[in-house]
DNA sequence: ACCTGAACACCGTTCAAGT
DNA sequence: ACCTGAACACCGTTCAAGT
């Protein structure tokens, strides 16, 4: 009654429980709970739970945009990883989101662009998927990989490597191959 | 009565099931239903859902070996590709399980073991993470756009191209850009 | 227009009790 | 050893009814 319930605040929210207990966390009724409101009342602002994961993502991946990028794919595949990373299983919202509704302005559209300059527009868009695959995979695997260890499932022993040297190992072989 | 259970009869079952509706329609009470007993009785054989999606991953990637695979990692990709194909929602699985237990012997390790032959051992541990997750992310894509296809969220009309060629595209790019 | 209360049709998992 | 019955603690979503 004194604030009145936005997709905006709904995000916020949404945000917070993330940051908190990860995607397992994420469910409408304590998104509810977090803005101590009726588990009902979301539905007038979001049309279900996917789209409002879809929100999230945009959300998510905004951020991407605020950090300098140049037109290096290098370069806005780092900052398109630090943007991922900012919230707990972002890599999987974003994936999810993405295979929901592949028309909007994703980071695919972002790689496209960027290599637009330089390849054909088949080509374009062949390598933009293949760069976008490899980043939500390498990030979502590092992202669980550091969820079971939270949880216990996995131990700090039997970790992989997933430190920034095998992310851009990946990404200069894919740049590396695509202009090949 | 008749037919004991088994971890073989409940992944049968689960099987049936991802072909018939995919892995929205994928409960453990969906699968007693099917093998026309309690739910509670798949938890003597099977440790948690967690759990048979492993197995289920497993017995998926399992038919990949089946098929004649020398050493080139373009014949594994499109191999491992087909294996994926056929079951609904079958990238996605495996990529779940693949985050879950990183030590099995998953696709990872086979495209681990035929880089060894002409990369350095950290290089073709980066380079088969690589490939997989360009394989995984680029299946799950192309399984979860007939997905939404077939509920009607998306048109024929918007489909993207995700024929063979996108993929063998990527592999190429991929396998050209380690060498180099 | 915006929210509550209460329901509907589901989940995964556990566990006494039966055989 | 292996399975049933029944419960526990949840889900997403809808919708009359209130304000």
């Amino acid at each position: 009654l004194l604030v009145a319930l936005t997709q905006q605040r709904i995000v916020d929210a949404a945000l917070v429980i993330l940051r908190r207990g990860g995607l397992a966390a994420l469910s409408m009724r304590q998104i509810a709970a977090e803005l101590a409101v009726a588990p009902g009342a979301l539905y007038w602002h979001v049309k279900s739970k996917q789209d409002l994961l879809a929100l999230i993502a945009d959300r998510i991946v905004a951020t991407t945009a605020d950090q300098p990028s140049s037109n290096d794919p290098r370069q806005l595949a780092l900052a398109l990883r630090t943007a991922l990373l900012t919230v707990r299983d972002g890599a999987e919202i974003v994936s999810f989101a993405q295979a929901l509704q592949p028309q909007s302005r994703t980071p695919l559209a972002m790689f496209r662009e960027v290599l637009a300059s330089t390849l054909s527009e088949q080509h374009a868009e062949w390598g933009a998927r293949t760069l976008t695959h490899f980043i939500l995979g390498a990030v979502a695997e590092e992202q669980n990989q550091a969820e079971l260890i939270r949880v216990g499932i996995l131990t700090d022993a039997d970790r992989g490597d997933y430190s920034v040297d095998a992310f851009l190992f990946g990404i200069d072989a894919i740049t590396a191959g695509l202009c090949s």
